[in-house]
DNA sequence: AATAATATGTTGCATTTGCAACATTTATAA
DNA sequence: TTATAAATGTTGCAAATGCAACATATTATT
């Protein structure tokens, strides 16, 4: 991922922290973000250490969003109207900049590395969007069928491979993709015996024509 | 939503779509763009016109992906993996610009229009971004009764009322929340007789407390 | 105004899925 | 190693949903 301030010097980044007005937070395992985030136009972006956006319903149940590492941005623009219902929790001591958004839109320096921070944030951003256009795709398949199959082509194109590696454990596909853990199993099953599919531990061998 | 070209002069604009190398393109409704998006990282913006973005699937079923009008942007950066399941229809006739995406990141101009392109970027991407966060908002939510809720919620927050008007029709609506419109209209037949909502044509009114 | 086309409403039924409860396996900690 | 927790696998059953087929209403077209 695109670090946000690649190609910009030491001495640069400190006077472009300055004209933004950003604030830097060294936060410590369990701190609550929330506080922080006042303002409906306010982004974040983690410098180091990892953060967890969850939601927790009516019922008290948790589900993971999202979990954002070093160079992710969040924040209210990121995310939808801020709510009772949305978490920031740091799982490793982090360090995050929080920065007003109108500071970035309106702000009037021409230099160079004001210019490549807007770069930056660009591809960042980017790939945000295109993350987050992949996980629509898969979710607008009706069926769990569909879905895991969405899911391994998207994987298995990702790398040019017919060879997926889940990146979290099965608990947690099921989350992503929003449906039953056990029914999610079952299809798998299924899959498995017809043929479309073999599975190892982690390792996903799509055995139909991806292409 | 911000215009793409706002606070930089018509002189500006031209010099600049210059040095970013763009191609202007002249539209006529049902042209088929798939051939001018080459590589895997262009961008186009939308100057006028309409467009869709569509999924034509194995069976040959259409999907509306998504209605691009003035100053939406689209591309592969935007949506996912090019294949050919994804197809560009010009509804009205449309004047679009294709840019190379790198020439934006490589671009090292330090005029005051290409930091305030960079901005205008930001902002249009931003909101782009918030957009998919709503759609994937809803659909993370497991059953019709709840995607709907979380949709009027949301058009409710936004436009701070309690009433709600629907920017399309229930085929649509039911298209977007990925539910078969019988069930969705079974579902909202229900939420009238518990007293939860009311409907007046596109116009529905929120009896719960909805904040 | 008449006709066609599109959108909306309704319902029975089959299928899919979620849920719960439990068994088994694997990973983690004491 | 043993104990404990977490992840995965399995299954019956109830509930939610999609599908199909149709009726009615609304909108667009000639």
């Amino acid at each position: 991922m695109v670090n946000i301030f690649a190609n910009i010097s030491a001495s640069s980044k400190c006077k472009l922290l300055k004209i933004l007005e950003a604030n830097t937070y060294n936060l410590k395992k369990n701190d609550n973000i929330f506080p922080i985030l006042k303002g409906e136009k306010t982004i974040g972006i983690v410098l180091s250490g990892l953060l967890q956006i969850v939601r927790i319903d009516y019922n008290g149940n948790k589900t993971l969003i999202e979990e954002l590492e070093e160079n992710d941005i969040f924040g209210n623009m990121v995310y939808p109207i801020p709510n009772r219902e949305f978490n920031y929790i740091v799982k490793e001591d982090a360090t995050i900049i929080i920065i007003d958004f109108n500071e970035i839109l309106f702000c009037t320096s021409e230099k160079e590395y004001f210019t490549q921070f807007l770069k930056n944030l660009v591809a960042i951003i980017m790939q945000k969007l295109q993350a987050k256009n992949e996980r629509l795709e898969i979710l607008t398949k009706k069926t769990i069928r569909n879905k895991l199959l969405e899911y391994f082509n998207t994987m298995s194109k990702k790398h040019g491979s017919r060879f997926v590696y889940l990146p979290f454990n099965f608990s947690d596909l099921a989350d992503y993709l929003v449906i039953d853990r056990s029914a999610m199993t079952r299809e798998i099953k299924y899959l498995k015996e017809e043929g479309f599919i073999e599975v190892k531990g982690k390792r996903i061998t799509l055995l139909y024509d991806f292409k």
